[in-house]
DNA sequence: GTTCTGACA
DNA sequence: TGTCAGCA
């Protein structure tokens, strides 16, 4: 498919597609004009950047951690020796779930918050009603 | 009409 | 990341 097609599927700009292959996240074939063509494959793909992305990580890291990732542990290079990767990764991880604390004490708060607004409607009587 | 690369903000 | 230019 064409890069157009791709960016539509996967809600991600054609710029940023482009962007994501300079860092070397996507490698498309390219056809005999010189356009770029994606396989089906690469929409799970690129769907997945975004995550990892969303989650905080750098296009660098994903690069990194990308093929240790892939779904089929089809020789999954634990041996890896880069001293700082490990450390690096690590530290991500503890980033992310940092961040998934942070969310979920907000969900629980706006549940909480929710709830009340719920019971109000029916006819509750919350302390701070004050007509 | 669609994509490409490079560049600027 | 968006957008614009100048090509193919």
């Amino acid at each position: 498919m064409q890069i157009k097609e791709l960016s539509e599927r996967t809600a991600v700009s054609a710029r940023l597609l482009r962007y994501y292959e300079e860092q070397g996240l996507i490698r498309p074939r390219r056809e005999s004009n010189g356009y770029r063509s994606y396989d089906e494959s690469l929409v799970e793909r690129v769907n997945r950047i975004r995550q990892l992305l969303d989650a905080g990580l750098t296009t660098k890291m994903i690069k990194d951690v990308l093929p240790c990732l892939a779904e089929p542990a089809d020789g999954i290079h634990f041996e890896n020796p880069e001293p700082g990767f490990l450390a690096t990764l690590t530290e991500e991880r503890d980033r992310m779930t940092e961040r998934i604390e942070a969310l979920t004490k907000n969900r629980d708060a706006l549940t909480e918050y929710l709830d009340g607004l719920q019971y109000f409607r029916a006819g509750g009587t919350p302390a701070e009603d004050a007509s």
